[in-house]
DNA sequence: CTAAAGGTAGGAAATTTTTCGTACGAACAA
DNA sequence: TTGTTCGTACGAAAAATTTCCTACCTTTAG
């Protein structure tokens, strides 16, 4: 017997949610404080009870949890980083590129924007998938 | 003397906006009644009206440029695809990959997403870059 | 103890984005 | 001519996102 209305996991972070992902995933665990004056440094000026709305916001849609054992609450991102920004790419690729990873691939090596060392290591990647 | 009120030209397309400009640079220059049936086909149903209002808008951010001189208007997508994508593309990579392009390349490559063919194309491209 | 500083909760306002209803003109078929 | 169809314009509602105000509690300095 399944209940209906379980809460649905899946959901995107808007712009101002994956900037506070960031954070976390950059700094592990972190108070609503913390996040807040990360933001006003690296990003815009934010009020803190706005940094707080949507981390609770984003607690209820399970982007992130949080330990409320102390009165400063500890907020974490719900979900591992490399997965979730595998996710938003492999959104990006499906919406933009049509799916064809090799044509971003393309467009993207061919903008410079790799490194010397970024490319080695693209080569290396290549020399393994080949031989699978 | 510089006027103070100049439209700001640059523009980030919202994700509603962006669908249309894909049908737009997919199948060129169009009518609304045309890019409308082609969302209501290809993505979801939206009424004629407010696929109209979006390009409308559109038309004001310069978005879109169109062509009056009939009575159905022709709209344009006003940034070549090519030069668009690779703006989003940068921002993407800024925001989720600090800029590092070759982050985002090993991760999509792992992911294994990318054919045969393009792979090749990969290696292609990555022989020339190393001879410059 | 008391005041100040700093925390959470939650409603509501403000913005941005998206959708649609209504008005009205032009084209076209009957 | 007349009415049906198809077009644009535009205001405003609806929805989604973001921001902030207010209330109230806990901790801490004095």
């Amino acid at each position: 017997m399944k209940e209906k209305n379980e809460p649905v996991k899946k959901m995107e972070p808007t712009k101002s949610e994956l900037e506070i992902l960031q954070v976390l995933w950059k700094h592990g665990p972190s108070t609503v404080r913390f996040v807040n004056d990360e933001l006003n440094a690296q990003k815009r000026e934010v009020h803190y009870t706005s940094t707080l709305k949507l981390m609770q916001i984003m607690t209820e849609k399970e982007l992130l949890t949080r330990d409320e054992s102390n009165m400063k609450h500890i907020y974490s991102a719900a979900m591992d980083e490399h997965k979730m920004k595998g996710m938003l790419l492999d959104k990006f690729v499906d919406s933009m590129y049509n799916g064809s990873a090799g044509s971003l691939v393309l467009q993207l090596l061919g903008n410079k924007k790799a490194s010397k060392k970024e490319l080695e290591a693209i080569k290396d990647l290549l020399k393994k998938l080949e031989k699978e």
